[in-house]
DNA sequence: CTCAATCTGGATTAAACTTGTCCTGAATAG
DNA sequence: CTATTCAGGACAAGTTTAATCCAGATTGAG
C-alpha cells in the first residue's frame, strides 16, 4: 500500500531542487540529471505545477523553471495534492453525494478524521523544511 | 488518492459482518447479498482471511465463514494489511535496502513518523467498535 | 534574422494493478 | 448420494502508472 505514486515523489524532489536554487531559473534537464529523473516524464510534472501556479516557466534558450512562490509558502500537501488529488480514504468519501451505504458505514468519521490527520501532517511541512534538511544532510 | 482499495472495503463489511454475528456460520452468499459485494469476488477476499487465520471456513452442505478471533481482537490495521500489504508512505522505504537515495532523502523521516500513526491509529479501531458503532446507528 | 535551446501539449504505449468472472474440484451435512 | 458450500487456478476487461515520442511555439544569442 504505496500511499506516495512515483510521480509525486519526483514532483516532490524537483520543487525541493527548485527551492534549493530559489530566485534561479534551472533547466528540466538540470533537475532530470541531479535528481534521477525521467527527463521527459520530468517535463509533464513541472507542466502541471506551472498550471498550478507553483512553479513559473521561462521559455526559449536560457529558460527553464523557478519557484513562483516562496519555500516556505509551499507544503508538502499542495504539491501531493497536485500530483494525486485530495487525500481520501475511501472512494466512497468522494464526490458530493458519496455513497448510498454512508449512513450505515461505522468507519466513515474515523476515515475523515484520519484524512485530516494525513493532510494536516503534510501541510506542516514546507519546501524550506526540505531545503533546511537538505543542506544539514550534506 | 484513494488509500482504501475496493477490495479492502469489501473485506471490513464482510468482517464487521461476520462480528456482527460472531459464533455464527454465515455463507458467503449471505455475506455478498447484506453487504452489496459480488460474491465471486468475495470468495477470494474470505478466502485470504481463512489463510491468514483471522476466519474459520467450513466447508460442504450449511457450511460457510465464522470469526476465528474475537472481535475486539481483530483491528482494522490487522484487516488493511492483509488485503494491501504494511502501510508504506513511499516506495522506498519497502524492501530491505531500499532506495539508495534514502540518505539524501530530506522526507524520509516524516514519510516513516506518518506510517506509523495511520498504522497505530487503525490498530486503534478493532472489529468490536465497529459493532458497536453498528448497533449504534441502527 | 537565424539558429539552437527550451518549454508546450497532444498522441501513443507497455506494464502493472484493480476489479472482477468462470470453471473445475473437494468436502460435508443430511 | 447429492445438493450445498468452500478452494484454487485461469482468464479478462478496464483503469492507472509511468513513461516516450514528436511536432510546434518561444526566445536569447550571435
Amino acid at each position: 500500500m504505496e500511499i506516495i505514486k512515483r510521480h509525486t515523489d519526483y514532483a516532490l524532489r524537483a520543487l525541493a531542487y527548485l527551492a534549493l536554487h530559489a530566485n534561479q531559473v534551472v533547466t528540466a534537464g538540470e533537475i532530470a540529471e541531479s535528481q534521477e529523473v525521467p527527463l521527459e516524464f520530468l517535463q509533464k510534472i513541472l507542466q502541471r505545477f506551472v498550471k498550478s501556479g507553483m512553479v513559473k516557466s521561462h521559455r526559449g534558450a536560457q529558460g527553464g523553471f523557478s519557484l513562483a512562490q516562496e519555500p516556505a509558502e509551499i507544503t508538502v500537501l499542495n504539491i501531493v495534492e497536485v500530483m494525486q488529488g485530495p487525500v481520501v480514504m475511501n472512494r466512497c468519501l468522494l464526490g458530493k453525494n458519496g455513497c448510498p451505504r454512508a449512513p450505515k458505514c461505522p468507519l466513515k468519521k474515523s476515515w475523515i478524521d484520519m484524512e485530516e490527520k494525513i493532510a494536516a501532517y503534510m501541510s506542516g511541512i514546507t519546501l524550506q523544511d526540505l531545503v533546511d534538511e537538505l543542506r544539514a544532510i550534506k
